[in-house]
DNA sequence: CAGCAACTCGTTAACGTTACCGAAGGTGCT
DNA sequence: AGCACCTTCGGTAACGTTAACGAGTTGCTG
């Protein structure tokens, strides 16, 4: 049997439900934007109107009307020379500010050093000097952030956090993976590189580890995925609070010499790290490698077969759907929309070149 | 150091222009738009201006005063009782229709029954006895449809395809994922899931397959991928051309029986039958399976650990870059852009649940 | 009952762009 | 001179929505 579709397209606009409901578009205006100055009965029938009429808002001649006087704040890490994925992040922010700039919004990024918390503390005051609508936030110093945020809410500036969640702290949720999910997915494909009774190494690279809590998150994701699997792995941990290749090399030599593993699970962007550790020592033997994010440094490791997976969560996209959280919660009043964890996203050799489109 | 940036945005338009270069705001118009009844003189001066004003038009409000006339058919096939796989390209189409409509565009949908050719030929002289702008079509029956399109070419019909591509054929070009590659993925996945001198067992299943080109494309990609892998797979490749079940398992008995393969890569979004096939059988021992799409169908079977890996290229994403692209050929009257192919997705038990995020 | 607040509602000018209409000036022809 | 015609340009009404302003009504106070 064949089939055709017909779209009926009968855009009833505010001035058409003006004439139905026998008022001025002024009063329809009103009950749409749930402002007062309108009466029940008259507001009981204009809302019967155009909720039959299926009346959709033309966003585009809102755009036009309304003068905002939004601004908004983001407050992320800047790029270290370690890794670019902070760029990322921008690029998406950067991509919101040119789009909701015709609404009349003004965003100002504030990025601080991930490694001093006092650039930290010096650029979340700088926020509140200002006078911002919403703030968006990666929680990267866990007590200073809880303060910082509190501090917001007293002065009835929103915040939203992007790349890892502190429960309940900020007012507009978290826009992000799920990062318990996160350490399961490595897991679940560390079971497929490795047979039974493999030697799996966790690898945490970073200066300053006690304040990435979100390490800690995907350890356990990983960890409880494998005990269940009952297979028999030996897994160790190991941190290399350090951000030199030379002192990590060194470090990665002791503990590899040891135990010889497998399999290396790195918990963050620093994998690329790993990948040149072990082009250098090529007498080495290569474990399999799983690792995060869509950097140049580790896609080159993914493209040459170093790395096997990389575990990805599209910053960009994260960044940009903050800001458009926030159009939305500001420009369409949406209720709050409850958001679902951002989709996880495995990197291979075969389809690593696709991914940025 | 840290840093703060800041986003100016002085958005000029068209009225300041023309102040700028003593004209009218109509003037500028006329300019903007390549239009004639302007002297080359003004031409240059208001152009200069433009240029070095960095000027942006402002896409709502032009969105708002153009009143068009535009009309695309999309040309797809139905949703069979086989598989929900157009549902989700009609998905995103609809998802299209709603935000564009506002621009004044309409869009007819012609759904064809892809095991019976007839129907394509019918309704693409529905599409052709009106007058549409543009049509996106899934370009199933290949012979037919070049006839169509050049069809479509000699009455000034643009044509973009989605799903699969006819190289030079369409005068807009393909949306979708590079299937080439979709079958090196799989066959990368699988060196992953079994070790050497396995059996493998390359399965597709669709009546009428002499129509799906398409699916040998994969076909190639998988096998070249394993054949430089060198480690000795002994592959199978067969073809099951029915939609009934009860036909495929007894099929799939005799096949499975006598080769017994470790892993079977089921070329297509059918692989759910094999999932349910393996739920039956219980007796017979289950090999590794992978496969396309992710339908609700399949994704029970991702989700109990029957399926390992489901390759996926977000179909209904395809049917609204389709439209999207469309709408920016007429309406923003972009030079052509290149479109790269569609990000190809995997997915596994553990991250699924976020994927339609 | 004057006065004034509170409530309800309509009129209208914007927002930036497009497109229609016609004015002004020039040229060529009778 | 008169007329037709063309080129070049400006004026302006839309598009759908918002918000400032003010007008009309009611109810209450002193």
């Amino acid at each position: 049997m064949t089939m055709e579709e017909k779209t009926e397209n009968k855009k009833i606009g505010i001035k058409e439900i003006a004439k139905l409901a026998n008022v001025s578009i002024a009063t329809v205006d009103r009950v749409l934007n749930n402002r007062k100055d309108v009466s029940e009965a008259t507001r009981a029938k204009v809302q019967a109107i155009i909720k039959e009429s299926n009346y959709q808002p033309n966003l585009y001649a809102r755009a036009l009307s309304v003068k905002n006087n939004l601004s908004f704040a983001v407050l992320i890490p800047k790029t270290s020379s370690q890794t670019g994925y902070w760029d990322l992040c921008l690029k998406g922010i950067k991509q919101g500010i040119q789009e909701f700039s015709t609404f009349g919004i003004t965003i100002d990024i504030f990025l601080y050093d991930q490694e001093d918390v006092k650039t930290f503390i010096k650029m979340s005051e700088d926020v509140l000097s200002r006078n911002f609508n919403a703030v968006v936030i990666a929680p990267i110093f866990i007590s200073e952030t809880i303060v910082f945020v509190e501090e917001c809410k007293k002065r009835k500036i929103e915040s939203i956090f992007v790349n890892s969640d502190i429960k309940g702290c900020s007012s507009l949720g978290y826009i992000g993976p799920d990062l318990y999910s996160t350490g399961r997915l490595a897991a679940n494909l560390t079971s497929y590189l490795v047979p039974a009774k493999s030697k799996l190494l966790i690898l945490n690279i970073a200066r300053g580890l006690q304040n990435y809590a979100y390490l800690n998150t995907k350890i356990e994701g990983y960890t409880s995925y494998l005990n269940n699997l009952n297979k028999g792995f030996e897994i160790s941990n190991i941190d290399i609070p350090s951000n030199n290749y030379d002192e990590i090399a060194i470090d990665l030599l002791r503990h590899i010499g040891e135990f010889n593993p497998d399999l290396i699970f790195v918990t963050n962007s620093r994998v690329s790290v790993v990948g040149r550790f072990f082009n250098e020592f090529k007498h080495i033997k290569k474990p399999h490698i799983i690792g995060f994010d869509f950097l140049t440094e580790n896609v080159e490791f993914l493209s040459n077969g170093m790395i096997d997976f990389l575990i990805c969560q599209r910053p960009d996209k994260q960044g940009y759907l903050a800001l458009d959280y926030l159009y939305r919660h500001f420009l369409l009043k949406n209720e709050k929309e409850n958001f679902k964890p951002m989709p996880i996203d495995i990197l291979t050799i075969e389809n690593y070149l696709f991914y940025e489109n």
